[in-house]
DNA sequence: ACATTTCGTAAGTCATCACTTACCGTAAGT
DNA sequence: ACTTACGGTAAGTGATGACTTACGAAATGT
């Protein structure tokens, strides 16, 4: 069920903007918002919210906390997706393979 | 950049629903709206939404409109996804493989 | 031609949530 | 001990968006 928050997560664009930059590396919690429009609290916030979803983790690093991408929460997600996708495949398969097969009203 | 599109359109619970429902095989804007507890406007506004997210795609049958997944948006997302997965695997393993390498501040 | 079914859109309402400022706790430098 | 730096949380505000009802358009059946 954590796919759930994770997708939640990385709807909004701010959070998948701090999300992005942890990518590069990790970074405290003034560094994100520094190349960000929002403000420090915001970012704390966001923070929270991926890591509830786990999609980072955090140290602390003397007086401050050093996040990073934490691979779970972005597995859970790959794996809800995959497993959508074969089931995708195959019913998008049977669609475009029989289009005038469908029942037809009138006119048969 | 449909990703986004995707990403926002499957945060939502409901559409979310819509979603999983047509994973069980087309159908009509009526019938999956039956299975749900919101009304048919709300689920023809939800399929708007996955619609233009390239997540589905209808085709007329009559009066009516037949829903079905459509497996371009979702390989977008896969593919943002994938390549994110990679990146996030690598940073992790050096984060998790020298916690003891980090600056300290005093003592060293 | 008329009634019925099915769907999409418009307009309005209400809740959720992202953001701000203010404040407090904690860690390190002098 | 005191000051400075860094983060997390609380409280309040504004905007986004998900839902409803009402209406109109298009296709089928009698």
């Amino acid at each position: 069920m954590a796919y759930v928050n994770a997708l939640t997560a990385l709807a909004d664009p701010t959070r998948r903007a701090v999300f992005e930059r942890l990518r590069r590396g990790p970074a405290s919690v003034g560094e994100v918002a520094a190349g960000l429009p929002v403000s420090r609290p915001a970012v704390s916030q966001h923070l929270k919210a991926l890591k509830l979803a786990g999609l980072v983790d955090g140290r602390p690093d003397g007086a401050r906390r050093v996040y990073y991408i934490d691979p779970n929460g972005l597995g859970e997600l790959r794996r809800w997706l995959d497993q959508f996708w074969e089931n995708a495949l195959e019913a998008f398969k049977n669609e475009v393979e029989k289009p005038k097969t469908v029942k037809r009203r009138k006119n048969p």
